[in-house]
DNA sequence: ACATTTGTAGAGTGAGCAGTCAATCTATAT
DNA sequence: ATATAGATTGACTGCTCACTCTACAAATGT
């Protein structure tokens, strides 16, 4: 289902369904459309895609994959836990704004039905990089002793809410970094 | 459109809507359903609420209101802001735990093309007195002296986390206490 | 050259859904 | 008693949509 390289149709196909899902929900988003926007005719999609259902979970899988690579690729590396996750942590941000509807159909598809839907294994591989992480960051005291779902969750959220607020107040470029430090910096407070 | 005071069948109504839509999502919940399980026929739901998103956006604003009036009897009020944040905080924590459902459906609520139905009017009188009270701490110097917005939407999303992290991990009502106080202090430590 | 698989198309189908409507019931007012 | 307005019902409708099916085209193998 949709592993393997991905074709050129298909790659219109999730762009499509991205854009349409972003701006109109997944129900208010006809196959029909989703096929059209993308160039394509109707069964195309369906031959690609069993249901709409897996176009949606697969559609989710394609945008974080390719969000864990370009934080893989972008962020340097740093014996330091600080600057390694400050690193992480900055790409992110910059990644989820110039991908804003990337970001906001992951957090759509989060608080939906669907969620239930990504295999348990594809959610513990996204998870194990960032969990390892974290212990590790524990073992050397550099942040507080808690629980790693605990952290992870608090850091999530943390870049949620600055990723949203970002979005919504448009900043000079200048202004927008500062306050991308800055955030990093409180954030670091909080769990160091 | 749903203001004044809601009779029983509306609340039976928004009761069953709220149910169906945390499981089903809102499109994979026919109107059909809603007033069968609200026990009421497939008119009355139709008497009372024009169109199926009138009742989603009528079903966000009733559960918003019954929060914030939950928070504004139980929170015990506070010169001393961190005092008065943290009373606040818990009882939100609480009521979101408590009220699984009707968090989850404001999540899902938030992001979906719905948010954007909510009158202007109705989202700033939430968001005012929380708002002011942020202008007011940074004033007495209590918490850092940022953007009120930028504030807000930290503090939303650290209790976002920590709920969705609460109800993930099922933990006896001690455990839970002391990680609701820790994730405070921690919340308070990065804003002030 | 031919066979087989894979991709693409788009009209068609049947189920399901939001919303309507005419009829009946209830309540309050006069 | 009678009138008026609102509440409630559930069968009905017209439309939309996910998905199918058949036919044809392109690629790939032999």
């Amino acid at each position: 289902m949709s592993s393997q390289s991905i074709s050129d149709k298909q790659k219109d196909l999730l762009a499509a369904a991205l854009k349409l899902f972003v701006q109109y929900g997944f129900h208010g988003t006809p196959t029909s459309q989703i096929a059209k926007q993308a160039g394509v005719a109707n069964g195309t999609l369906f031959h690609y895609y069993k249901t709409k259902e897996d176009l949606i979970v697969s559609l989710y899988i394609d945008i974080k994959t390719r969000m864990g690579q370009h934080v893989e690729e972008k962020a340097a590396k740093d014996k330091n836990p600080r600057k390694d996750f400050r690193n992480q942590f900055i790409e992110i941000i910059l990644w989820s704004l110039e991908n804003k509807d990337d970001y906001y159909f992951i957090q759509q598809f989060h608080s939906s039905p669907f969620a239930a839907l990504v295999p348990t294994e594809v959610i513990k591989k996204q998870l194990s990089k960032s969990c390892a992480q974290i212990e590790d960051a524990i073992k050397q005291k550099a942040i507080k002793n808690r629980d790693t779902e605990f952290i992870l969750t608090l850091m999530s959220s943390h870049i949620f809410g600055l990723s949203q607020y970002l979005t919504k107040a448009k900043l000079a470029d200048k202004e927008q970094k500062k306050i991308i430090k800055d955030s990093f910096d409180m954030l670091w407070k909080m769990i160091s």
